[in-house]
DNA sequence: CGGACTTTGTGACCGCGAGAACAAACTCGC
DNA sequence: GCGAGTTTGTTCTCGCGGTCACAAAGTCCG
């Protein structure tokens, strides 16, 4: 899914072997700490790796082993402790401190990510809206002035963004892409349904929901055929034992 | 991602040699009817295994064995026939019709999914919206009117509908999900970041923001980690050839 | 203090998917 | 009609990732 390029130096092989932690690993790390965070509301101080896992919908030893890879946080016999564990993936994530954001395109989906209150509380904070309309600017929504997009360079070297979101149609997102790169933004949030083109260095993850509705479509799909073959060729259903 | 369970028939094998098209595949199918829309909007009937690779932004190689999937429609020393391709795929993907979807949870988010006019242009047609909040009934959404939650069952059995989606509260969206299921729908895609517990033959996809962006904030961090020690090093820069 | 029990961390295995390379098949020009 | 050129479809190989199973390590109770 990312378009993440190999390192700069791009022979080199850069076998650090200070820690390389797997990409599938890195994708449930998040989930992990959403489930440490809602035990600690409910003051659950500890935790197995077998409930964890219940709670995070995955293999109890693929979270093990995913655990493994920041370390041996965990005491054998009893499992793992949930503040300590929490703050060790949040610091290998990298959201004990928060990350300024930029929104670009305050249109439908920009305001309700603008408006949504999840992001503040897992490591980032909106700092600014953009929009190249003529009638938004000026505007508020949740308690920012939308900016024109011209100030884009401006606004992030004043706050230090690295990260980007892209909620503008389809025709304008490399543009807007390539202005965020221009400016200095390095990792970019893609809802536009376009195939974005970043330079080496850059990451790009893409959030598709027609992708993720004809996914299930075709799921759907081939569901409805094979109930019709079911049909077809009378109950199928487990009468084997 | 996707929560599929195995078939029916757990023990069954199913080895069906119909078709089985691997997950990975489908999931860039809609990427490239994408494409291909695009292309035939710009009246081009014609194209090359490359060109649609580049435009997809994936390796032609692995285009062309995506394609072999669903059959052989390409022409060799010509190419695919835009039309026709992009016909198959989707039948193959099962958008030739459109799919009734439902949207439950008419916040923020809701509204903006319910505003989208890319759906409905991609296969999939939004009947209803419902929500379980007294100020929202009678509220008219992107020409919808906004329909009590209690509804559901009656609405998924009068439009056949299959597919829903989930905008509601983290702390919501089992219950939601519950009921869904319960009213014969059997695809969902889930906004809310919460790990959804369905019965088998129910497919589950997630969509989570959070996680994306501290997907992005990890790979963040490890290019600043990477940057300091550049510069610790001195230049790494490939000087070696 | 020791043994039984619990749970972690990891080694081994297997299957899917990505990519390179090539043979087969088709078109087009002569 | 035939050869050169082009592009598909497929085979092969390799590495990542998921799962099982078990040894190591710690706790707890008698
Ligand atoms: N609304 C949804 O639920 C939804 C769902 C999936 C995907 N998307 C995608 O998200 C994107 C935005 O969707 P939307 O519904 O919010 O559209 P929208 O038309 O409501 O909003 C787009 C906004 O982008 C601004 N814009 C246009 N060009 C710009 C530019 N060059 N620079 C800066 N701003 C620019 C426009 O002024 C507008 O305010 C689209 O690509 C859409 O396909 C939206
Ligand atoms: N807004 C965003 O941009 C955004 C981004 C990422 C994730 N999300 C997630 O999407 C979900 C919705 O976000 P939002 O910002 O739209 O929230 P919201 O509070 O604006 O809207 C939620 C809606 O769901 C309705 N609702 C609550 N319980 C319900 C129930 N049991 N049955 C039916 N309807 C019910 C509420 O009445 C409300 O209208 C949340 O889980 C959120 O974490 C939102």
């Amino acid at each position: 899914m990312t378009a993440r390029s190999t390192n700069t130096g791009e022979g080199s092989g850069a076998q650090d072997p200070h820690r390389d932690i797997p990409e599938a690993t890195v994708a449930r790390l998040p989930v992990y700490l959403r489930v440490l965070t809602s035990l600690a509301e409910r003051n659950i101080a500890s935790c197995s790796s077998e409930e964890l896992a219940a709670a995070a919908g995955v293999n109890s030893a693929k979270l093990r082993k995913d655990l493994s890879y920041l370390g041996s946080y965990g005491t054998r016999g009893v499992g793992y402790d949930v503040d300590y564990l929490s703050y060790q993936i949040a610091r290998e994530i990298g959201v004990t401190h928060d990350w300024p954001v930029i929104i670009v395109g305050i249109g439908n989906l920009g305001q309700a990510l603008a408006n949504f209150s999840g992001f503040s509380s897992r490591g980032f904070r909106t700092v600014a809206l953009l929009d190249a309309a003529e009638q938004m600017q000026g505007r508020t929504v949740a308690g920012l002035e939308v900016r024109p997009f011209a100030d884009l360079a401006e606004i992030v070297a004043a706050e230090q963004v690295s990260i980007g979101v892209i909620s503008v149609p389809a025709t304008a997102a490399q543009d807007v892409a390539d202005a965020m790169v221009e400016a200095g933004i390095s990792s970019i949030l893609n809802f536009a349904p376009a195939v974005l083109n970043v330079p080496p260095g850059v990451d790009v993850r893409k959030v598709d929901l027609s992708i993720e509705l004809q996914i299930l479509a075709y799921h759907e799909s081939r569901k409805a055929a094979e109930a019709d073959e079911t049909v077809d060729n009378g109950s199928e259903e487990g009468i084997t034992a």
